[in-house]
DNA sequence: TTTATGTTTTGCCCATTAACGAAACAACGA
DNA sequence: TCGTTGTTTCGTTAATGGGCAAAACATAAA
């Protein structure tokens, strides 16, 4: 029930489901996210963190860069996936995801790795 | 979107989670749920008033009793239903759930309407 | 080494919310 | 009618949680 419980309530906020929602279409560095969210570095560090305690993300560091995406399938974590399948399914035509998905095009063709 | 966090709010309280999984048993009245939970019956109130707001509980009345249970499908509202069956598998086999089961045989066994 | 860039940690503020008790409301029974 | 029972509403309190800025940390470039 814990780890329910902490998959809920980190589908509870919503700038931690646009952040899910974006992640479904690949890996993005934090500094990408930020901008995306229009929300300060801390705020969006700590959604990070609490996603990642839920395990609904996973992260890699390269560079100075740390990039975040959804986490593979894992035995015992089904739940995991049957949340991100539940998020999908429902939100796959928001407004506010489908925004999102335009705004992240920009961001990305700007971002260049050193 | 906002439909979407009003559900997501709703699920991310455990006790809202407790009477969603007991009610798939079947209807239970306001005070059945209060007796399982434990909690002061304005507290309960307020969770069945919000889970309804979410469309994810609906009521009849009778006599001096309110009957809750889960809504039956309704076009354009899937997503709720997509809700509970994520719950149903997601916490068939939780510990708390099935004691709850547990203690709602008694209580039910000791309910008689009017 | 110093500087710059990306990220997290820490500390604080403000809004939200879960909990309770008391009071109000509703419906039945005496 | 008046109590009794079931439920909700209201008001308050304590805990939780999202937001930011500043400081600390990490890594790469100058």
């Amino acid at each position: 029930m814990r780890e329910f419980m902490n998959v809920a309530k980190a589908v509870a906020d919503e700038s931690r489901v646009r952040i899910l929602m974006v992640l479904d279409a690949g890996e993005l560095c934090a500094c990408q996210i930020q901008e995306m969210l229009e929300l300060a570095p801390s705020t969006v560090s700590k959604h990070l963190a609490l996603l990642y305690q839920a395990r609904l993300v996973d992260y890699r560091k390269e560079g100075r860069w740390i990039f975040y995406r959804l986490p593979s399938p894992e035995p015992g974590w089904e739940f995991v996936q049957q949340t991100l399948e539940w998020l999908r399914q429902t939100l796959a035509w928001d407004a506010t995801i489908m925004a999102d998905r335009e705004k992240l095009k920009q961001i990305r063709s700007c971002f260049v790795q050193a």
